[in-house]
DNA sequence: CGGGTTGCATTAATTAAACTGATGCTGAAC
DNA sequence: GTTCAGCATCAGTTTAATTAATGCAACCCG
C-alpha cells in the first residue's frame, strides 16, 4: 500500500522545470544544482512510469501531453500542501478555529452564555463548543484532551491538571423569605447545624459543604437532597429548610414565585475557588488564551462576589 | 516563500500515530522503528510551532485540539497525494484523459469526424481535441508537444518526427461531367499539361502536384488557384478546367449542384502517403495507441482508395 | 560544414537526512 | 517501592539528496 513514492520536493522541482521548460532555469530559481532537478524529474518518471518531458537537445524541455496532465495535478497538490502549512501557522497565531470548553454545571449555566456571546462577538472566527458535566467526568475529558479548558472548582484535581484561580466563593446560607432567619443579617454555622437542611447534592460540592460542618465537629441536619439547583431553590423557598450555596442567587425568586433570601455566615469558612483547569503539559491555543483573559476581566468587572469577600453581596 | 518544511512521509507517520494514539503502534504498522515516528512528529511540531500531541507517560499519546485540526488537514493532503499517485498510474495504463490530434485539412474534415465518433463510443473516457491546420504549423505544434499525434502527408518532415504510413494516395484528375475528358476512362499527364488547370494551392500539396509535371519536363497550364477545396470543386464542376486531387471526391456534386467526374491517370505517378506523425522521442499514451490502431483498421476496412491503387474507385 | 554553444544526463564524491538499536526517563500499575 | 509501558534521546549506520565536473547530442553561426 501507499504508492506515494515521490516527495513534495520532487514535485516542486518538476513543476518549476515544467513552467520554465528548463532544468537549468529551475535549478537557478530554486537555488539548487542542475542535477538535483534532473534526478527529481527522472525519479518521478521512474515511479509514475510516464514520460513527463521531451528533451530538446540544447534547447530545454517540453511537457508531454501526459506531463501536462500530471503537472496540473502536481501543482494542485503543492498548493494544498502550502495551504496546510499556512493553516498550521494560523492555528498557532490566530484567534480562530474551534474552542472546546467544559464547565461545572452551576457556574456554567450561570456565567458562560453571556461570556461566550461577548467572546464570539469579539473574535468572530472562533466557534465555541461549551458543555457542562460533573467534576469527575469533566476532569477525565480534560485528561483525554476532548476539551481544551475547563471552568470548575479547585477540587479533586490530579497532579497533571493545572489550575488557574479566578474567584473565591465563600459559602452563604439561603432561606425562604419567611424563614426564622430571614430577617437576620448573619448566622453562625453552629446554629445552622441544628436546622433542617436542603443539600445540593453534586459529587464534589456535597463533600465541600459537609466538610464545613465536620471540620468544626458539627453534623448538619441534612434532611433533603437534590441534584437540581432549581429544585433546591424551590425547596428552600417553600420552607423545607435552609441551604448552603456558593454561587450567587442571581434571582431571589424560585420557579414557582416563592422567594429566597441569602444570609451571611459569621464564621470565616474556607471558600471554594472557581478557576480554569487545563492539562499542565499542554500549551494553550490563542483562542483559549483569549477566552481565559476575557474570563478574568469579566470576573474582576462583575464579580459573582468579591474574591476575598468577608461580607456577602448578592446581586439581584 | 515555500514554507513546506515537512514531507509527506512525516505527515503519514504523524497521522498513523494520531489514529492509534501510539508511537510504538504506528512504528509496527509502518514497519519502521519507533524513533523514526517519534522524530517525524517532533519535526512537525518544530516546523509548525504547534503542540500536536500530549504525551501520557506509559500510556501513549493523544492529539491536542490543535493536533486534531492539523490531523484532519494532514489526512486530506495525504489522500490527495495518494490520488495523484493513482492518477499518474492511470495516465500510463488507462485509455482515458485528453487526446490532442492535429490533421492536414482535407483529410481531417473528410475522415476524422466519423473516426472520432467511433473512437469516443468505444473509449468514452477519452476526450478528443482535433484541429486542422497547414503542414508547417502542424509540424511545429507536434514539435512543441501541443498535440500528441498528427495525421498528414509524408512531406517536409524534420528528422525527429516519426512517420507511420497509413495509406498511399495516387493522384487522379477531376473534371466537370461535360468536360471533354468526362467520357474517357483514363488520361495521361502529358495531355493534361496543355489543358487549363485549377490548382488546389496548399503549401505542400501544390509543390507535390507541380512535381508530377516537372519531373516529366512538363509545365501545367495552372490558370486558377484556390485554397479552398470546396471552391476548387466548384470551379472544376463549372468548367474552369481540370484539377488534380489525391483524396477521394466522396461526392460527385459541387456545392452549387453541378457535377464532377474523376479520371484515372495513365502514368504511375508517385503517390502521396498519408500517415500518423509524432515526436520520435515521445512514448505514446494508451489513448493515442488506441486511436492509431483504430485509424489503421478504418483505413484497411474502408480505404479512401487502395494503398497500391492502380485503378480509381471513387465512393459515391 | 566544422567549431562553439547550449542544456540535459551521468558520474563519483560529499553532505545531509533518515533510520535503527540501545538506553534513558517518567508516570502509571500492581 | 518495584516493575512496566512507552516516548525521547543518543550514537552509529544506512540511505538519499546534493554537488562539481564531465559527457553527450543537437542547434547555431560564420
Amino acid at each position: 500500500m501507499s504508492m506515494m513514492n515521490f516527495t513534495l520536493k520532487q514535485l516542486r522541482y518538476f513543476t518549476v522545470a515544467g513552467e520554465h521548460r528548463s532544468v537549468t532555469k529551475a535549478a537557478e530559481l530554486l537555488y539548487v544544482s542542475q542535477p538535483s532537478i534532473s534526478s527529481a524529474i527522472l525519479h518521478l518518471e521512474e515511479v509514475t512510469g510516464l514520460q513527463l518531458f521531451i528533451r530538446h537537445h540544447a534547447q530545454g524541455l517540453s511537457l508531454t501531453p501526459q506531463g501536462q496532465q500530471f503537472y496540473r495535478r502536481a501543482r494542485k497538490l503543492l498548493r494544498e500542501a502550502e495551504e496546510l502549512s499556512q493553516f498550521a501557522s494560523s492555528l498557532g497565531s490566530d484567534i480562530s478555529g474551534t474552542l472546546n470548553i467544559v464547565g461545572f454545571p452551576t457556574f456554567t449555566s450561570l456565567m458562560m452564555p453571556s461570556l461566550i456571546k461577548e467572546f464570539v462577538e469579539r473574535y468572530p472566527d472562533v466557534y465555541v463548543d461549551c458543555q457542562e458535566m460533573p467534576q469527575k467526568e469533566l476532569i477525565q475529558n480534560i485528561l483525554d484532551c476532548n476539551y481544551e479548558i475547563g471552568v470548575t472548582y479547585d477540587m479533586e484535581l490530579p497532579t497533571n491538571i493545572e489550575f488557574q484561580p479566578l474567584v473565591s466563593l465563600p459559602p452563604f446560607a439561603v432561606v425562604s423569605h419567611d424563614h426564622e432567619l430571614a430577617q437576620r443579617e448573619s448566622v453562625s454555622i453552629k446554629e445552622l447545624a441544628d436546622m433542617p437542611m436542603v443539600m445540593l447534592d453534586w459529587p464534589v460540592s456535597r463533600q465541600y459543604f459537609m466538610s464545613l460542618f465536620i471540620s468544626r465537629d458539627l453534623r448538619p441536619e441534612c434532611r433533603y437532597r437534590t441534584q437540581s439547583l432549581t429544585m433546591a431553590r424551590g425547596m428552600v423557598a417553600n420552607g423545607f429548610g435552609y441551604s448552603l450555596f456558593n454561587m450567587p442567587l442571581s434571582s431571589d425568586m424560585a420557579l414557582d414565585g416563592t422567594r429566597l433570601k441569602a444570609i451571611r455566615i459569621e464564621e470565616e469558612l474556607t471558600p471554594l475557588t472557581m478557576g480554569v483547569v487545563k492539562l499542565a503539559q499542554s500549551r494553550t491555543t490563542p483562542a483559549a488564551d483569549a477566552f481565559i483573559e476575557l474570563l478574568k476581566d469579566s470576573v474582576s468587572d462583575h464579580p459573582p462576589q468579591k474574591a476575598t469577600a468577608k461580607t456577602q453581596k448578592i446581586s439581584a
